[in-house]
DNA sequence: GGAAATCAACTGGTCTGACCAGTCACCTGG
DNA sequence: CCAGGTGACTGGTCAGACCAGTTGATTTCC
C-alpha cells in the first residue's frame, strides 16, 4: 500500500442521462435559467448534447420529478423552467411519513419548532413593511371567514400569513420548510374533512390566533410569539396524533419555564 | 352555472410513465415490495404494464431519482428496491438552500435553530441508551483528535454525534435537515481549508464543546443545551458571514433573557 | 375588412427494434 | 475440486417511426 490510506477513490459509472440532467440542473440552480424561461425542444437538446432522444427524455424526467421543470405536449416553446419549490421537499417528507420512518408526531413536532422559531425571529427582526403586510393578510382572512365558507381560499391566505412571517424573520428557508411539512401533514391526515364540519367557528378561532401572533410580533415579544405558535399547533393536533408520539409534542411545547 | 360553485374539477392528462411509476411506488410504500427485494426486469415490466420500454424506463428513472430504487447494468435480478431513504429529502433541501438563499447568514441561522432545538428536545426526551451512545461517539472523537489529524474522519464522527442527538430528541427529521443544511453550508464556503491550518486545536475545542452539550443533555437542562448549540455555531460562523446578514445570527442567538 | 374555419409544421408522448458493454450461471477441461 | 471459457441474459443508449395535441399563419366565408 502506498503512503498512508487509500489514494484512489472508488469511481462509479456516470450515465449519460445523469450528465445531461446535471448540466441542466446546474444552469437552473445557478440562476442562469430563471423560472419562466424555456428549455430548447427535445430534438434541439438531442443535437446540443449529442445523445439520443431517450437519453434526453430520461434526463428531463429526472428534472421534472425534482420539480425543476415542466413540459406540456405540443408546446412549441419547449419545457418550462420552474423555480425551486418546496413541493419536492413535502413529497419526500410525505414518503418518509407513509413508510413509518417518521411519524405524524414527528412532523407536527417539527412544524412546532419551525413555526415557533419563525415567529420568534420575526418578532426580533420585523420592520414596518412586514407588519403592514401581515395586517392586510389577516384582514383578508377575516373577510373570508365572514363570507362563504371557502376553506380553500382561507387556507391559501393562511399560508400567505406564514410566508409573511418567515419573510419578516429574514429567513425564507424556515418558511419554505414549514410549508413543506404542513403539506406533508395535510397529506397524511385529511384534516380538511375534520374541519369542514364546523368550518366557520374554526376560521374565526384561527383569525383570533393570528391576531395574537401579530400583536406579539409587533410588540417584539419573541418568547410570546413563539409560544403562541407552538400552542396553536399543539391544541390542534394533540388529539390526532398517535398516543405513543404525543410526548414529542408535549416536549416541543416546552414547560414555559423561562422560555 | 349549476348549483353553487364548480361541480367538476379540472383534469390534467396523466402520462403513461406516471401511472407505471405510481403503481410501483404504491407497492413499495405499502411495504408490499420490501427493501432489498427486486423488481422484474425492464422487459418483464414492459409486458406486465403493456407499455413500451421507454415508458417503463422513464418510470424507473422517476423512482430512481426519488431514491426508491436502484438499477445496475447487467443485473439479471432487476432493479433493487431501496425502501424510503432520507437521501431525497436532503437533496430537495439542498436545492432549496442553493437556489432560494441569498445569504450564508440564512443557512447558518437555520442551522442554529435546528441544532439548538434538537439539543433542547434531546435534553428532555433522552434515555440511557442515547447517553451511552453519545458518550461513546465523543470518546471516538477524542481519540481521533489525538491521533493523526484526519479531518475527514473527525467530521464524520461529528455528524454521527449530531445524528445521535437527533435520535435522542425523538425526531430524526431535525437531524436530517440539519445535516442537509450543513452540507449546503460546506458547499458555499470551503470551511475545511479554513480549518486545516490549526486542525488540532480546532478539534480539541470541538470535543470540549460536545462534552458540554452532552453534560447539559444528561442533566436534562434543555435551555443550556440549546444555548450551547447556538453559541458554538455563532462563534464559528459569525466572522465568516457577510456583515449585513450577521444580525440574523445575532437574533437567532437570542439575548438569553430567560431563554 | 374582419371573424371563423382550415391547414401544415411543429411539439412532446409512446412504441419498436436494434446494438453495446457488462454480468452471471453454467459448463468444461484440467 | 477449481480455473477459465461461454453464452444467455441484463440495463444503457440510439435511431426512427407514429400519434395526438398545440400553434400560428393561411384561407374561407360573411
Amino acid at each position: 500500500m502506498s503512503a498512508e490510506g487509500a489514494v484512489f477513490r472508488p469511481v462509479q459509472p456516470v450515465r449519460a442521462y445523469q450528465r445531461v440532467a446535471e448540466q441542466i440542473e446546474e444552469r437552473i440552480l445557478s440562476g442562469d435559467l430563471p423560472p419562466g424561461s424555456r428549455l430548447p425542444g427535445e430534438r434541439d437538446l438531442v443535437s446540443q448534447f449529442a445523445v439520443g432522444r431517450s437519453t434526453v427524455r430520461e434526463a428531463l424526467r429526472v428534472l421534472q420529478s425534482a420539480g425543476l421543470v415542466r413540459s406540456r405536449p405540443g408546446d412549441p416553446l419547449g419545457a418550462e423552467v420552474l423555480g425551486v419549490t418546496p413541493d419536492n421537499l413535502s413529497r419526500a417528507l410525505g414518503r418518509l411519513a407513509r413508510s413509518h420512518i417518521s411519524s405524524l408526531g414527528e412532523l407536527v413536532q417539527f412544524r412546532m419548532v419551525l413555526d415557533s422559531e419563525s415567529n420568534r425571529l420575526a418578532a426580533r427582526l420585523h420592520d414596518e413593511e412586514d407588519l403592514r403586510r401581515m395586517t392586510e393578510i389577516i384582514e383578508r382572512m377575516e373577510s373570508l371567514s365572514a363570507g362563504t365558507a371557502d376553506l380553500h381560499a382561507f387556507s391559501e391566505t393562511d399560508a400567505l400569513f406564514h410566508r409573511a412571517v418567515a419573510e419578516a424573520s429574514g429567513n425564507s428557508l424556515l418558511g419554505l420548510c414549514a410549508r413543506a411539512v404542513h403539506d406533508a401533514v395535510v397529506d397524511v391526515i385529511e384534516e380538511k374533512i375534520a374541519v369542514a364540519a364546523d368550518a366557520t367557528v374554526w376560521m374565526e378561532r384561527s383569525v383570533a390566533h393570528h391576531r395574537q401572533v401579530l400583536a406579539a410580533i409587533r410588540a417584539g415579544d419573541g418568547a410570546l410569539a413563539a409560544r403562541l405558535g407552538r400552542q396553536a399547533l399543539y391544541d390542534y393536533y394533540a388529539e390526532r396524533v398517535e398516543e405513543d408520539t404525543r410526548r414529542l409534542l408535549t416536549a416541543a411545547l416546552g414547560d414555559d419555564d423561562g422560555r
